[in-house]
DNA sequence: CGTCGACGACGAGCACACGCATAGGGGCCT
DNA sequence: AGGCCCCTATGCGTGTGCTCGTCGTCGACG
């Protein structure tokens, strides 16, 4: 079990490596965020504790670029003072929870056991294919900066094409994610609402993100088009 | 230290009392959120362990109903899957912990000691969505500087909607959420509903926080229209 | 290099189900 | 007994999904 410490106390930060290497932790210790950035690059861990407070890159950048790049490991945040550390503003960053301080550390740890057991998940938040944003949760599109209405179903077959990014993805496919496993209508459908979807998302933009692959299916260009 | 355990599957209810009392606690157990809310009425507990799947009443609705109450008893709420569940959903309605099942013994042990030697916090939480403000707790709600008069649906499906700000929620977890997980009346109540909330939230104030999104649900405006 | 066949693009039209609106009855509490 | 709230029931408009027929285009093969 890995575990990325993230904390200008050198104290604190002692502290916390000789307990949890005690507790059976592999520990890792950076003391500024640029620092603590660099390391969750470079290693596989299981789990990272950030502080929020940091010299140079604070805890919230580092949390929200892990994030931006795609980079799922779970995240304890620690943060000074609860006043003005607002909880919900912390997870939405990306943590997968968070810890006021000060705190005991048996507390710690259960939490870091539990963030680390639930794993990496693969958060819905966002799907990023070049230019082009997919948000499944609020059921939103963006082509650059300009937001695109699409209906349920057109969004349903985006949002499935933007989770196999490059990939070519068959009709049957298609119908099987988008419509039911067991659709026997006219497979035609799924025709028209690519003729749709590039109306609404390449059209418009003198783009090509959706490409026809003759005989195999279709292919949502990972540059975006 | 007094512990309530609420929970429905009797298996783990059991070995929980006898796991919690062979560590000094005090267990008293309900199988049902009816029995639950009574016995938390009743008592004085250091704290609660909240299931959150229940027979007739929800743990998401005993716990409101709980602070609703003015009853701040430190409660750990216990989720069945963690991707059904948004933590930040569970801390906002008034839980102070929550946990996902399978957990492990000790780390309940942990949480529930931390919790309840925190105690009873007094109620901070008001959701803000734009310039619309809920206080769960209080069960008020104002569009800007002026108060709006909720009935209690009214008032459960709006707290429940912004507690996903800009997020989709469907009909059918609108549904789950403020009417019970095994709903089987018609849907359209929640189209009722969320015309009498725009008659009282929108309307009067030539907004728009609520928007439809035909086939796919919900979504209340994360800027509050 | 030309022809033919198959697959996909396209446009328009139709049906329907989804969501909106409103009214009214039943139950609970005061 | 009255009022309030919750839910059911029904009609209505419209956006949405889907069908269908035709046209265009790619690719294979002689």
């Amino acid at each position: 079990m890995r575990v990325l410490v993230v904390d200008d106390e050198v104290r604190l930060a002692r502290s916390l490596r000789v307990g949890l290497e005690a507790e059976g932790f592999a520990v890792d210790v950076a003391n500024d965020g640029t620092d603590g950035l660099w390391l969750a690059r470079e290693n596989d861990y299981d789990a990272i504790v950030l502080d929020l407070m940091l010299p140079g890159i604070n805890g919230y950048k580092v949390c929200e670029t892990l994030r931006a790049e795609q980079d799922w490991t779970p995240i304890l945040m620690l943060t000074a003072k609860d006043g003005e550390w607002d909880q919900v503003e912390g997870l939405d960053t990306g943590a997968d929870d968070y810890l006021t301080k000060p705190f005991s550390f048996p507390v710690l740890v259960a939490r870091l056991r539990a963030v680390a057991r639930r794993g990496a998940r693969e958060r819905p938040t966002e799907l990023r294919v070049g230019d082009l944003r997919v948000d499944p949760a609020a059921r939103r599109v963006w082509r650059g900066e300009t937001e695109v209405e699409l209906t349920a179903r057109e969004f349903s077959m985006l949002a499935f094409l933007a989770r196999h990014p490059g990939d070519v993805v068959s009709k049957r496919q298609i119908l099987e994610a988008v419509w039911d496993v067991d659709f026997d209508g006219d497979p035609n459908i799924v025709e028209v609402y690519v003729r749709h979807l590039r109306n609404k998302i390449d059209r418009p933009f003198g783009r090509q993100a959706i490409e026809t692959l003759r005989g195999a299916g279709y292919r949502l260009r990972s540059d975006g088009g």
